[in-house]
DNA sequence: ACCCGGACTTGGATCGATCCAGAGGAACCG
DNA sequence: CGGTTCCTCTGGATCGATCCAAGTCCGGGT
């Protein structure tokens, strides 16, 4: 069953060490160690001896030493939820990208693993006790996720995209994007627009997130006076639900606009629309939520509102920098404000 | 003896070596070592000790040791290229959701890195030589990418996903996808309902990857006594290009049906049909290649080729660890067949 | 002439797991 | 009964870099 390959591949090319560097250059272990970690304590003609040996040998530091002896690994662990297919995957998708780059310029890198079935939580401990890691970037905490709280009691470094919505002890640095100010701007340009029956479709009541980019289209109309009566609908986040949710509300509230929760809901409108030979943008406007591929690509061109995740990454990343420099700090969360693109539907 | 320093100010929970379970357990460190990579050497009431004071106290084996003297990481490196906003990226995306869970089944986690700026090999050379990755899975081999060459000078073992196009010396283990298989299969399908002039979008003419999806067009037709003349547009994979390249093809040559390079592409015949009030699949069948996040959710559902990207990602980790055991073993590569998702657009 | 502190450098110990060579028994064999 | 083999298990050495404590060198102060 367990029984792993013990099978070695050597690297080819007998990588130079440390000791290689130092007898080259004429110095001590030690002093290689520092010309390449701490070149401030090096008189300058004897930095510049070594750094030429090493140019010479080709030295690259060896990371599994180092991490033994630091007891780092300069790596951040980053789960992979499981696909749900035909859910909008482009929102991890440009994180992911924007995270690893981030990194990069931190000295660090991603490591990618996946959630093992049922628990969430198993591979985490792994990874973290096995020092495999040094933290963990954590993107799902929803209602009910125990990541973020199992992680607080093992005390294990994190850095959450998302906010701990309920967790009123959550100490943790977090970073997130005010998914409220995002469905108000854009119901606010509606409103500019002349719409003044603006529909919601959203997630089911127990999403936090959902709940959230509700109240910035509520805030949005009642702001105008408007009434949200009627006008809002809650449901699972898919094409057939987005259609189905669509197509009742039309029939019962004749809302000429849509502002919804996802694109994925968007596109179920613009499914009923089609369905009704109605033409959205001219007809009826509908915006959607991430500006997923499927926004840019659609016809006329889905207006979404777009999350700044290169920004996320870049706080995460900085958050990381400071969680792991200085391990007891004062937890801080920030939200970051997401924009509107405007297309074709609105 | 083992007077570890009790006054550690790192970190505070001292995790349970290897020595600490040998101790519990009444055993020499070897044995436990053993148990856990080499259970079969253990006599069983032995294991069944070791085992259990495995699980009191928690151990589980630091990586960073067992990396430096094994020499071996588990871990394999992928490059994410730079995001190319507008192009679906929903391939890749799936792909490497499918590495990381194949990949865990064989004991290996995914590292990403990124291309730094222009040189795509940079990167590649210090993860290798500082022992920080066992091999890397490179994804673009595409005409002119130096990856592949460069990699196999420095024998660094990798798996590619995608053929060798135009290296003749390639010897190193491969998984692609069968793309002429794949448009062969959208063209029949719409031969088989009646079209007679389908015509082809695809890409330049030095892509090596869109000529082959385009032999698969041109056989299907060929195969029916069908001309290809005038049916044929190479273009840049931009909703642009497609829309153009449709709309000049719709007035010159008036096909029935497009079959694409990409969903991108697709799109954009998408939007020359709606820009004429022409009706995907009732007026002009079309069919793009990928069957990404669009393709699921545009209205009326766009036909695609789909890549097998879990069986290619399984079939790659295969490859790997076969590279792994047997470093000088005979390259092979490995063909697979796309499938065809029929949609409403076809 | 002697001590002092700062700048710079050094060798030994160490991180934790695995490799290696070999020891201790029990079983087997002539 | 001694010798051989197989099965288990052991302790020292090792992977390569960093931590640590201490050493050398040097100019300045008394």
């Amino acid at each position: 069953m367990d029984s792993r390959s013990r099978t070695v591949t050597r690297i080819p090319v007998n990588a130079p060490t440390l000791a290689d560097v130092a007898e080259r250059a004429g110095v001590s272990r030690q002093t290689v160690s520092n010309a390449v970690n701490n070149p401030d304590l090096l008189r300058s003609d004897t930095l510049l001896r070594v750094q030429r040996a090493i140019g010479e040998l080709g030295y690259v530091p060896n990371r599994a030493a180092r991490n033994l002896r630091t007891r780092a690994s300069h790596l951040v662990g980053l789960r992979m939820s499981p696909v749900l297919e035909g859910v909008a995957t482009t929102v991890m998708d440009r994180f992911v990208h924007s995270l690893v780059w981030t990194s990069r310029e931190a000295g660090y890198h991603v490591l990618l693993f996946s959630g093992e079935g049922p628990d969430p939580l198993e591979g985490y401990d792994d990874l973290l006790r096995s020092t495999a890691v040094d933290a963990f970037v954590v993107t799902d905490t929803y209602l009910g996720n125990p990541q973020a709280v199992w992680l607080r009691e093992r005390r294990a470094p994190f850095v959450a995209f998302g906010r701990p919505w309920d967790d009123v002890e959550a100490r943790h640095p977090w970073v997130d994007v005010d998914g409220a100010a995002g469905t108000e701007l854009a119901t606010r340009h509606l409103l500019d627009r002349g719409h003044t029956k603006v529909a919601w479709i959203g997630w089911r009541k127990d999403s936090r997130i959902g709940e959230d980019r509700r109240s910035g289209w509520s805030r949005a109309m009642h702001e105008r006076g408007l009434s949200t009566t009627g006008l809002a609908s809650r449901v699972e986040d898919s094409l057939g639900s987005g259609r189905d949710a669509s197509a009742h509300l039309l029939d019962e509230a004749q809302p000429s606009a849509f502002v919804c929760a996802s694109d994925t809901l968007a596109m179920g409108v613009l499914h009923t629309l089609a369905d009704r030979g109605l033409h959205p943008g001219r007809d009826v406007a509908v915006v959607g939520f991430d500006d997923s591929q499927v926004a840019q690509l659609v016809h006329p061109g889905l207006t979404s509102v777009r999350q700044p995740l290169e920004e996320v990454a870049i706080a995460v990343v900085r958050s990381l920098e400071d969680l792991l420099a200085t391990p007891s700090q004062v937890a801080d969360g920030l939200l970051l404000s997401p924009t509107l693109v405007v297309r074709g539907t609105a």
